[in-house]
DNA sequence: TTTGACCCTCACGTAACGGGAGGCCGCACT
DNA sequence: AGTGCGGCCTCCCGTTACGTGAGGGTCAAA
C-alpha cells in the first residue's frame, strides 16, 4: 500500500530529484517510510501534490505553494474554485496576448512598425500614465483610442483580415481617383471619405468628422502611414487627408 | 538616438539587471555604447527583446530562444506565426485543465474521490501506454525499447516538451531543404538525418544505423507517422526515409 | 545467490536572475 | 567652478528549483 517515489514521479510527470526536493523543503514529505527508510506516498500525499503542481504550473514559488497549502482555513473545494479563477484569468490574458500578437503581425505585413510603447503592451504592463499621453497627443483625445483599444482587442484573426482588405479597397479606390485626376474636393473622393470615416465606425471606434479630420492630418504627419499610401501613387496621403478634410466641411463640420 | 538601459527596462517592464543578464550571456547585446561605455539600445534591440520575452513567457529556456531568433531561415512573421500558435496551443491546453478542474469540482461535491490517474491527467498531456503498447508489439522487447522506456520513464513534462520541439526543428529543416530541391542523398539532407539520429540517441536509444533505417522504413509504411510529415510537404515522408538510408550508406552501414 | 531495477543520502552544478558594493558619468543648480 | 543626485558601470555573492552523478543499501525474480 501506497506509492514509492518512483511510481508517483511516472504518475505525476515529476522527476524523483523533485520529490525528494520537495521533501527536503518540507513541503510534501511523504506520510511514511519504510523499515528500510524508502518513501512511501498516500492517497492524500497525492492530493496534495496534485495542488502544488497545479499552482507551480501557474507560477507560484514553492514557498508560497506551502503556505497557501497550509492554510487551514481552506479546504479542497476552495482550491479548486480558486484554481478555476486563476486559469480563467490567465486564458483572458493569453488570448489578449494573442489579439496583440495578431495585430503585431498585421502592421508587420503592412511594414509599419512599432512605437516601443506598443511592442511591450503585448505583456500587459499596465502602463496608463504615458501611454494615454501618447494617445492624447497623437489623437487628441482618449476617449475613441480606448474604444478603439477596447475593440480591436477582441478581434479575430479573420476579422482583421476583413478589415483590412475593406481598407485595402478603399485605398485602392482613393488611389484611381486621385490618378484619375479628379479632385480631393469632388463628389467621389468625398464619399470614398466618408466611406472611410464608417469604415472606423464600423470596426474601431465611433469616428466623427473631428477625429477624421485629425486622423487625415495624422497621415501625412506620420511616415508610417504614409509609407503605405505613397507607394500606391505619390501624393496620395495628401490627398486622402485632403479629401477627408473636405468631407467634413461638407458635412457642415 | 538610442535607449538607455532604464528606458529600455521601463518600457518592457524588465529589470536593469535582466538586461545586463542579457548582455551577458550574448542573447541580446545593445546595438552601441557610448563612450562612457553606457549601453545604448536600438530599435532593432527593441524588438528582438520583444520576441525574447515572448518565447521567455513561454518558458523557454534562453539558450534556445538564443538558437531561435538567432536562426537566419526565420524573420519576424514567421516568429509571429510560431508565437500564434504557440499560444493557441498554451490556451487549449489551459482550458483542458480547466475543464479537468471542474470535474475534479465535481467529483469532490459529490464525495467521490478520483484515483491517481484521473489526479494527474490534467498535467498529462502525453498517454504513453498505448503508444508503448504499439511499440512494444512492432519492437518485441529488443534492448534498443527496453532502453528508450527506462530513459523516457525517467523524462519530466518539460523533457517532453523539449524533445519535440527539437524533433520539431529537424523535421521543418527537412521540409525546407525538400522543398527547396535539395536531393535526400545531399549533404544537406544527410546531415539532418545524422541529426535526427543523433536526437533519438540523446533522448531515446542508442540509435545504430540499423535501426535508423528501420525506422525511416517505418514512417513511410505507417500513416500514423506519414500524417505527422506529409502535411508540411506531400513526399516528406518518403524523403525523409531516402536521407536517412542515404546517411547510413555515407557512414558506411 | 546473483542481478538489475529501484531506493537512499550527500553534494556539487546550473539557470536566470536579485541585490548590493564600490565607483564613474552627466547635468541641473548654486 | 563646485556639488549634489540620479543613472550607469562592473564585479560578485545569494537564491530558487531543481539536474546530475557518486557511493551505497534494498528487493524480487531467476
Amino acid at each position: 500500500m501506497g506509492y514509492s517515489v518512483g511510481q508517483v514521479s511516472r504518475l505525476a510527470g515529476v522527476t524523483v530529484r523533485t520529490l525528494h526536493h520537495y521533501d527536503e523543503i518540507g513541503l510534501l514529505s511523504p506520510g511514511q517510510r519504510t523499515a528500510s527508510g524508502y518513501r512511501r506516498y498516500t492517497d492524500s500525499d497525492l492530493e496534495r501534490l496534485q495542488h502544488v503542481l497545479f499552482y507551480r504550473e501557474l507560477g507560484f514559488p514553492l514557498e508560497e505553494i506551502a503556505v497557501i497549502l497550509d492554510d487551514p482555513g481552506t479546504d479542497t473545494l476552495t482550491h479548486l474554485r480558486r484554481q478555476h479563477e486563476l486559469l480563467s484569468r490567465r486564458i483572458d490574458r493569453l488570448q489578449e496576448m494573442a489579439a496583440a500578437v495578431e495585430r503585431a503581425m498585421e502592421a508587420n505585413t503592412m511594414g509599419i512598425s512599432l512605437t516601443p510603447e506598443e511592442r511591450f503592451e503585448i505583456f500587459g504592463d499596465f502602463r496608463p500614465e504615458e501611454h494615454e499621453a501618447e494617445a492624447e497627443e497623437r489623437w487628441g483625445g482618449t476617449e475613441a483610442f480606448e474604444q478603439s483599444r477596447r475593440r480591436t482587442a477582441k478581434m479575430t484573426k479573420d476579422d482583421w483580415k476583413r478589415f483590412t482588405d475593406e481598407a485595402a479597397r478603399t485605398t485602392e479606390a482613393f488611389a484611381r481617383a486621385f490618378t484619375g485626376g479628379l479632385p480631393a474636393d469632388s463628389e467621389v473622393a468625398m464619399d470614398l471619405a466618408e466611406e472611410h470615416r464608417a469604415h472606423l465606425t464600423r470596426w474601431c471606434y465611433d469616428c466623427t468628422y473631428e477625429i477624421h479630420r485629425g486622423l487625415g492630418d495624422m497621415y501625412v504627419a506620420d511616415p508610417r502611414f504614409a509609407a503605405n499610401y505613397e507607394p500606391l501613387a505619390p501624393g496620395l496621403t495628401q490627398y486622402i487627408r485632403d479629401a477627408i478634410h473636405a468631407n467634413a466641411g461638407r458635412a457642415g463640420a
